[in-house]
Formats: structure tokens, C-alpha cells, sequence
DNA sequence: TGGTATAGTATAGAAAAGGATACTGTGAAT
DNA sequence: ATTCACAGTATCCTTTTCTATACTATACCA
């Protein structure tokens, strides 16, 4: 038998699929914040991300709306009202970003306990 | 009592973190290939990844080495011999690789009926 | 008449990520 | 003497992501 090597391109990881719903620099961050506030107008929400801009708000409200994750809902009215909240399809991400939370809490002090260690050790 | 807004920036989002360590574009398929195959050696890794340069690949490596997932070990022979293999504590990981593994696989087919839906509404 | 609020768009530029290609040192095999 | 395998660096370039800033339409309020 030869020993053929099994060839691997992110193009076919599923991991790689599910994580490219979540990257940029402030999805997980709204994500989390229409989980826990429910339906936010557009201002609402810049409001409560501080830092970001207008384009940059819009552009990750509309990706994540391209994924089915947010709802983007107008209404038509003067000045405008546009509502977006997490679909019931968003949400089966929820045990994710749960699982992400834990992890990244932990990892932030195994980061420091290894910082310490070394310190530690001159 | 006022209505203050909750202020939430991504440097303080746990989820970002964790989500810092998996991004890349080659970062979870050299994670799961790792985890399937076990130790490999670097050689190995780039004949499983085609399209990868050495540059991409050395760099996503010692940006997991960094944060404890993976482990280097150099042999001092000539020709060189170095091995990569994942961390106990990079195993860690594996219940969050899996659950996206999981939903990325169905998001796949959700898009797909999506796609399929819109056709149908011509 | 001018200012405010809303939910954006447009444009330009900086910074970060990724790609292409060439080069390195060393021992062993041809 | 040349070539190969190995595990990288070094350099330059392109693409993508993110930032900064200005601008839009419309109704309402003073």
C-alpha cells in the first residue's frame, strides 16, 4: 500500500465556513449585543459600540444579514427607523459564541499564569 | 433612572479572543489536521496543504505555537528536523472545532435551500 | 430660516493579511 | 561536482480589511 497524503484546503472546512460567518473586527460583538438586548435600531446600536463608524456598522449588519444571522427590518417612515434583530435561525450560533465566551475567559488566564512562569523563571 | 447604554468595545469580548486564535486563513485546517494525524512533521503539513506557501505556513504555525495550541520540537540534525504537534491544552479546543464543524456543515445546506427558495419565487 | 435626528452612501487612504519568488546552510547520495 | 531533502528567511507585491471624513434626503421643531 502507498502511503498517499490526505490533501486539506480551507475551501472545504466546515470549520473555516462557520468561523468566516463570525470574523470582522465587531460581528461577534453585535451579535452578542442583539442576543442580550433584542431588537436594536441602527443608532441604538452605535450607540452602544463605541468606536465604530457608520460604514463599518452597516457593512457587518449586512453581512451577517446575507448569512440569515440578523434581520434587517424598515420602516417606512420620516426620519427613518430600521429595526435588525437575531433570526431564530441566528440563534442556534448561541451555544458557539457560549462555548467561545468560556474559552476565551480561561484562555486570558492561561495567558497570564504562563506570563507569570516565565517572569518566574529569570 | 436613566436609561445609560451599555458601552461594549471588542477588546473586552472574550469571544473575540477566542476567535483571534482561529483565525487565519490556513490557522483551523492545519489545527484539525494536527489533531487527526497527529505529530507532523513540517514538510509533512505543507505536502497535506496544497497551495500553501512555506512563508503562510510557518507564520500560522508559530502564531498557535505562541498562544500554547500547538508545540515545536527541533531535532538538532542536518537535515533539519522539526515537529508540530497540538497541546494538551490546545485540545481544549476541540469541543468549539467540532460544534463549528457541526453547524458550519448545516449552514451549508441552509444556504443552499435558501438559494433554492429564491429560485423557486422566480 | 436654520438646526436636529435618522440611516445611511461615497471617497480616499492607512494598515493588516496573504501571495510569489528567491535565497540560505548542511550533510548525504549520485 | 552536482543535486537533493529539510526547514526555514527575506523581499516585494497584491488584496482585503478597517478608518476617517464628508455628504445625502426628509420631516419636524423652534
Amino acid at each position: 500500500m502507498k502511503d498517499v497524503p490526505v490533501e486539506i484546503q480551507p475551501e472545504m472546512c466546515k470549520v473555516t465556513d462557520a468561523l468566516g460567518i463570525l470574523v470582522g473586527k465587531w460581528k461577534p460583538v453585535i451579535l452578542l449585543h442583539l442576543l442580550n438586548s433584542g431588537t436594536q435600531r441602527f443608532n441604538e446600536l452605535k450607540r452602544s459600540l463605541p468606536g465604530i463608524t457608520q460604514k463599518m456598522l452597516t457593512n457587518q449588519l449586512r453581512e451577517l444579514e446575507e448569512e440569515d444571522i440578523i434581520e434587517r427590518k424598515v420602516y417606512a417612515q420620516v426620519p427613518p427607523k430600521v429595526e435588525y434583530s437575531v433570526t431564530e435561525y441566528g440563534r442556534s450560533l448561541e451555544p458557539i459564541l457560549h462555548a467561545m465566551h468560556e474559552w476565551g475567559a480561561k484562555h486570558t488566564i492561561h495567558k497570564q499564569s504562563k506570563k507569570h512562569n516565565q517572569a518566574e523563571a529569570k
